[in-house]
DNA sequence: CCAGCTTTTAACAAATTTTAACAACAGGGC
DNA sequence: GCCCTGTTGTTAAAATTTGTTAAAAGCTGG
């Protein structure tokens, strides 16, 4: 389950937010009452997102973010802020993956924010690590050597099969346009190129379909989605 | 990479300032010769920021600069004129977060011109996140993996019917026009497009059919609304 | 040149989107 | 009301794109 760190010293506001979070947003909330609090907490234990009140008693949110930002460079952040509170200090910010949602707010709102900035950063993470092996649900591809591995089964791919793929991989979850593809792979994009490709793809679904959760779809007239749930 | 439109029919010109643009700049530039050319390039992809000269063929760049609003109503423009035509249209922008720069300018100026403008709308965007799961009467619509599901049923959607029924979800209760959907899903408002889209209406209407509190309504002239009582 | 592999071409099936045709409807002017 | 015109609803056919399989062609190392 994932951990958010929240600092709200309203205790109104933050049992409500804290409630919310836990039951619509299946997270496990660590809710402080101060600026102080809170960065006694991040330093205890991991948390995968930081929601923080600007104005908060004994340490402000902005010098509170700037101290977490020092520990880790990536966490994402929330700055929870009065209308107009954020004109400067978006310099200081807004690079390290950051958002930052305005007083009033609805629950609903800073839901669909956490949930946007968590797959952002879960995106990246894979992106950073590695440019040559992927995790495919339960497979794992290694486009060097050319394999396909799961429980102790193997599938040796051809070479166009793995370039395929691995564009796949790198766009998971988004699309991969024909034209991307066929001048990646084929270096000219033409109708022929266009069919071999189509049973490439076909080839690749048969490869990957032990698996359910895995899923290449068509998005007509664009290109290809590799899904990986 | 940011993406500049830039609208110029003096061909010399524009490609100087392309080029110095793109070179100083570090930005990519679209070049167009009039203005109906650049409002068709404006809905092929998405732009950070418009440079409209005022005086061209076929599109004066404030009918542009109108038209460009009413799709996007952020998006940085900077007008090009002559001096003393800006006297009046002051009123009509202004407030948008636009700009105008009087010819001849030397194209440095142009340039921090358009680093002051990205810089503040940078600082004051609050992109919008949207969900992608949505609660459609007895209905579940699950916009990523294009699947309506209720009660054991499941109905597999199209790309196109995917993206339609997402854009009635965003405004549910609320009018969707018809000129926004055709925009955003066929980037591109015309009568055929249009013809498309009142099918796709019809066959959205069938998905959900079996729930009577949910209705597509249009609405006469403008567009449609997704009724869920 | 043969065997075993990869890749392309061909053929047909299926899905998606567009176009066409016609009916129904709304709103403005009389 | 009634006519006219432009908009919308629906269905079916046409066009296009994609999925799959099998056969043909290409390549490579013995």
């Amino acid at each position: 389950m994932q951990k958010i760190l929240l600092a709200e010293d309203d205790p109104n506001l933050g049992d409500i937010l804290k409630d919310y979070l836990e039951l619509k947003g299946k997270f496990e909330v660590a809710l402080c009452k101060d600026g102080e609090e809170a960065l006694r907490q991040f330093n205890k234990e991991p948390f995968d997102l930081c929601i923080l009140d600007v104005m908060m008693p004994r340490k402000d949110g902005f010098t509170l973010g700037k101290e977490i930002r020092k520990i880790n460079a990536n966490i994402p952040i929330i700055f929870a802020t009065a209308k107009g509170m954020m004109e400067d200090k978006t310099e200081a910010f807004g690079l390290g993956g950051d958002d930052y949602i305005t007083k009033p707010f609805r629950v609903e709102e800073l839901l669909l924010r956490i949930n946007a900035l968590l797959k952002r950063a879960s995106r990246d993470k894979q992106e950073e690590v590695y440019a040559d092996e992927f995790d495919i649900g339960k497979y794992h591809f290694d486009y060097v050597s050319q394999l396909i591995s799961y429980d102790g089964h193997q599938q040796k791919l051809s070479t166009k099969e793995a370039e395929l793929l691995r564009l796949l991989c790198i766009k998971k979850n988004d699309v991969l346009t024909r034209e991307e593809a066929l001048l990646k792979i084929w270096h000219d994009d033409n109708y022929f190129n266009g069919r071999s490709m189509d049973v490439f793809l076909s080839k690749l679904r048969k490869y990957l379909r032990d698996d359910p959760s895995v899923e290449i779809v068509n998005v007509h007239g664009k290109g290809y989605k590799l899904l990986v749930s």
